[in-house]
DNA sequence: CTATTATGTTAGGCAGCCTAACAAAATTTT
DNA sequence: AAAATTTTGTTAGGCTGCCTAACATAATAG
């Protein structure tokens, strides 16, 4: 009932009562416990084309706010919300320089700007309940081997306020729960989201919830056997190097022919080029759809998500959507393709969504005892 | 408590209230309704150290039994058993000659099997509830698209019985299915079953739920892009060609040394000769574990399942084991490695357990109503 | 002003499960 | 052999969550 509130937002007693399909009153003896606690808040009234006017509920102040935060390599991105994702305050911060891993420069700028944050902070908005962070790491759980990862550097200079419950999760994974709450891939209760920029990553969202695997590695396709051919061995994290922008634009350099002029310098300007119909970056563009297209087969065979959303600086462009299609479908079996809807957004959208999913389970835990 | 009844077989009261967490009343009045529908009986006494004896329970009469079907490429085995999985009949027929592809001859072979096992029928067994068969086949559910599947081919001569309800699953997904309720991974919900012989094929579990794709086509590895490298194009289902015995044998015929004597002339003399110190027999067993290792990297860096156990011709033979593992571990992330313990019989087991799992639904769902 | 429609409340009841107490049947202790 | 202890099973009574039915309230349509 609650969550269900969060989940929607703003939403009058006859709506929560047909999607849990309780009765009126069951309905009225839930939203009046709900008030009693501060977890609901009557906010308005709505008039329908005939009858009385149902009155309008929304997570009451007990319900508080989280910051959500998308550590990137470039950027730090901060919003707070509601439980019911309702924006409060959002902040960017653009890095000095860009960081390949995560570190110090991105763990004192998450600090900067939690405290930037704090400060802001109205009564208005309750109790601050969780902090969501995106980071550009593997994430496992508690139960997990954290050693193993990097996430935990996020903590080498950002001291969390006490008490405040932290949710972390691979940023990669944060922009397909955006996809899927928020994106394109709202229709869709099991899609997979493939990330191609400057790194290569994957989310794999089965029924609604994301695959995260043993080791959080689920979607970690940087690590996919490459190459991988008769009497070649593969190398651990090659893919990346070969699917990467670094790799694709030396491959650029070294191939353009001098007629053409100067090479584009980075793949946002390849991309405008061959979009422009320039004939030898349109062949490049191409190339590297038909590897994408590669990936997703690969992909499509393994989990058959029915459904690739495509993001990240290379990917997220639609001009290389009908070749990885048409190489996907070929290679493998029937899979829609979208492109991310969500541009630079999607992994603080995703971190909120989880936070807030979060603060909702824990609140219910607690009212459950 | 009918399911928990099917599920572990013979059960006293005090086990199914401690598992379902209920008391005694509320397992006296739920017993004696299900005695009353026939669908729980008594079958005995359990004295424990002290105390009355507690009386043991069994799904009854009208729980009914089930056909079981692997309908293999060489064998049909077929296993007739109660809801609770006790055997009452089996039997397993060879194909005079191996078939590559769901055809006429399995359908034929299936047909009589079961014509056969009708005959032997008792009425002690209760109704037939369902038939489970097992198919070399990608295997879609009702609302996927059947026609792009070889699945009906199975009907092409064999016409089941009216009003039995027909369980369609893919082979390598049935043997994942065994591997968890009876086999080498009882204590993962969730895992990675690879099956390497003549042909490839995964099976992944999670959560104790079997993935399988919008196509049903999750874990058809025999799909996924290869060969994958700079340059070169990925051809569809490729990897079959490479990775099965077939493909195998011809490379090991083709490099035998003149001095090493003649070739092995099937994959399991080859596996014996490697097993019995042949140097040149390990080399190419060697090489193959490789070739597997890359695969389950990329599974691993996929979906990250935690466990991966190794099944089929020639991924079962535990020689393999340690270098597929040093592989997997080497690209990707960590996993656990195991050898397939059912042998043969995964596959009849895996479609049973399917089958009777699919009868307790379809009890449940009638007995609500 | 009345009829219609949608929302919200009150009253009463049923299903599912619980605890408490008791009855039954086994073992161990006296 | 009788009494005490332990476990299983039954009976009685009660709580919780939800329902339907009926009524009250508040809007629009005619």
């Amino acid at each position: 009932m609650f969550r269900l509130l969060a989940e929607r937002g703003a939403s009058t007693r006859p709506q929560l009562g047909e999607v849990l399909g309780l009765s009126r009153p069951t309905l009225s003896a839930a939203i009046a416990e709900l008030e009693e606690a501060g977890l609901a808040s009557k906010v308005g009234e709505l008039q329908g084309a005939l009858g009385r006017k149902a009155a309008v509920y929304r997570p009451g102040l007990n319900a508080g706010h989280v910051f959500a935060i998308d550590a990137g390599s470039t950027h730090i991105r901060l919003r707070v919300s509601t439980t019911d994702r309702r924006l409060l305050h959002s902040r960017t911060y653009r890095l000095p320089s860009s960081q390949f891993f995560l570190g110090e420069e991105i763990s004192r700028a998450v600090a900067d700007e939690v405290a930037a944050a704090l400060v802001e902070s109205d009564p208005a908005w309750g109790p601050l309940q969780a902090i969501g962070i995106a980071l550009p790491s593997r994430v496992v759980g508690p139960q997990g081997d954290t050693a193993a990862t990097r996430q935990e550097a996020i903590f080498s200079c950002f001291d969390p306020p006490a008490d405040i419950p932290i949710v972390l999760e691979n940023n990669v994974n944060c922009a397909a729960v955006a996809e899927h709450s928020n994106g394109i891939a709202r229709d869709h209760e099991t899609f997979a989201y493939v990330q191609i920029g400057f790194k290569i990553g994957m989310g794999i969202m089965l029924d609604g919830k994301l695959l995260r695997g043993r080791n959080g590695a689920a979607g970690e396709i940087s690590h996919l056997a490459f190459p991988m051919a008769n009497g070649v061995r593969p190398v651990p994290g090659e893919i990346e190097h070969y699917m990467g922008a670094e790799a694709l634009m030396q491959r650029v350099a070294r191939e353009w022919p001098q007629s053409a002029g100067a090479p584009p310098e980075d793949a946002a300007t390849l991309m405008k080029r061959a979009a422009e119909g320039d004939v030898t970056a349109l062949t490049h563009v191409e190339r590297h759809a038909e590897d994408i297209g590669a990936i997703v087969a690969s992909c499509v065979s393994m989990v058959d998500p029915g459904l690739v959303v495509l993001g990240g600086g290379l990917g997220a462009n639609p001009l290389i959507l009908p070749t990885v299609h048409e190489v996907a479908n070929r290679l493998s079996y029937p899979v829609e393709l979208r492109t991310s809807s969500l541009g630079q957004d999607a992994t603080v959208l995703g971190i909120e969504k989880l936070a807030t999913a979060h603060v909702v389970n824990l609140i219910l835990g607690e009212a459950k005892i």
